[in-house]
DNA sequence: TAAAATTTTTTATTCAATAAAAATTTATGC
DNA sequence: GCATAAATTTTTATTGAATAAAAAATTTTA
C-alpha cells in the first residue's frame, strides 16, 4: 500500500530531478542554483537539501536513472557478430560517449565525476558504482561469447579482463570530458593504442 | 633582478601553501577554512583567493610540489633488474601509493581528484597533467629498456603501452582512495589481475 | 473529528567565492 | 631623499551552498 506521503514524496523527487535537468542543460551547472531548482520544481531549497544532500546529489540521481536507461539498451546495441576484442571494446567505449554527450555536455560531466570521488561512500555513489559494475559486466559477458567461439583463450578470466577494460575506457572517458578540444574521434583511437600494445606485450 | 615585490609574493605564496599543509592534514580538509589558512600565513582571506583562485587550488598547489619530489625519486627507486612488466608496474604503483598516504589522507586525495576534473584547463590543472605525463614516462622508458634486454617485442609501441599501463594503474589508485577500506595489498590484487588478464588475450 | 506523527518551511548561521572601493606598500622620477 | 605614480593587499559587501533548529502545515490514526 502506497501511502498519500509516499506518493507525494515521490512525486516530488521527480519533479526536482526533472526540473535540475532542465536547468543544468539550460544554464549549465554553476549558474543553476538550488533555489532556481526548488522554485522550479514547487518545494523550498531546503527540501531540495533534505532530498539530495547537495546540488551535485540532485546532479547524481539524475545521471544515475540516465545510465539505468544506457545499460538496458547497450546489450542490445552492442553488435552482436564483432569477434574482434579491440573492435568490440571501442564499441563499447563508442555508445557510452554517444550517451553521455547527448544527455548532458562536458562540463556537466566534469562535476559528476567530481561528486562520484568526494562523496564517496553514500547511497547515491554506492548505487553510481553498482551502474558500473553493470557496465563492465556486459563487456565480461561479450568476452565469454568470445571464448565460447575460441576467439579468445578460455585460460583468461573474462571477469577480470571485462574489469580492466572497463577501467581503461573510463580513463578515457573521463579524459574526453575533461578537456573540450578532444572528440570522440581522439578517444577512438588513443584506445586502440592502449589495447593494442597491452595485447602485444605477450604476441609471438 | 628580483624585485622586492617579487620575493614577498613568492615569501607569501609559500607561507599560505606550507599553512594550508600543516591545516589540511590536521583538521582535514572540509573543516579547514580559507581564512584559517590566510591567518596561518599572516594575509588576509581574499589575498588566498587572489593567489589560488579557490580551496581547491590551495590543495593543488601543495600537491603539485610534493609530486615533483615523487617523480624526481621514483626514477631511481624503481628496482633495475625486474624483467617481468606486470611486477614492475605493481612496483610503480606501490611507490605512488606510499608516496601518496605519506603525505595526504584518503580523504583529501579525494579533493585533489575532484579539483582537477572539475577546474579543467586551469594553470595548475595543466601543471598536474604535466607530471601525469611525466610519471607515465617514468614507465614508458622502463618499457624500451626491457624492449632492448628482449624480454618486450620490439613491435609494441612502448609510448602507448606506458600509457596505457599509467591510466591502468591511475584507475586502480582512484579506487584505493576512494574507500576508506581499500588496501594497497588490495590494489596489488586487482593490478595483478587486471594485467594478467590482459596479457594473456593474444598468448598462444 | 481531534490528537499525534511526520514532513516541509521559515529563520538563522557559517563559509566559499567574487567584485569594487579603500588603504597600504613599493617603485620611480625629480 | 622625498613626493608621486603604480602595484598589491585589505576592507567591505554580496550571492549562494550547506547545515541546524524552531515553527508551521499536512497527513495519519485513534
Amino acid at each position: 500500500m502506497t501511502t498519500l506521503r509516499a506518493r507525494q514524496k515521490e512525486d516530488r523527487r521527480n519533479r526536482i530531478v526533472s526540473s535540475a535537468k532542465t536547468l543544468f542543460r539550460k544554464h549549465g551547472y554553476e549558474k543553476t542554483t538550488i533555489e532556481g531548482i526548488a522554485e522550479a520544481a514547487g518545494v523550498s531549497g531546503v527540501t531540495v537539501h533534505n532530498y539530495y544532500g547537495t546540488k551535485a546529489g540532485v546532479l547524481l540521481a539524475l545521471v544515475i536513472e540516465s545510465d539505468k536507461q544506457l545499460i538496458e539498451r547497450l546489450e542490445d546495441s552492442l553488435s552482436r557478430d564483432e569477434d574482434d576484442l579491440i573492435e568490440l571494446t571501442i564499441q563499447f567505449a563508442r555508445h557510452i560517449l554517444d550517451h553521455a554527450i547527448a544527455n548532458l555536455d562536458k562540463e556537466i560531466w566534469r562535476q559528476v565525476i567530481a561528486a562520484v570521488t568526494t562523496s564517496a561512500g553514500t547511497q547515491l555513489t554506492k548505487a553510481y558504482f553498482k551502474l558500473d559494475q553493470q557496465l563492465a559486466f556486459v563487456l565480461v559477458r561479450r568476452i565469454e561469447a568470445l571464448q565460447a567461439a575460441g576467439k579468445i583463450p578460455e585460460s583468461v578470466n573474462a571477469v577480470h579482463l571485462g574489469k580492466a577494460l572497463f577501467h581503461l575506457e573510463n580513463a578515457r572517458f573521463i579524459q574526453f570530458i575533461s578537456s573540450d578540444d578532444c572528440t570522440q574521434k581522439d578517444i577512438e583511437e588513443r584506445l586502440r593504442n592502449d589495447l593494442t600494445a597491452l595485447f602485444a606485450v605477450r604476441a609471438a
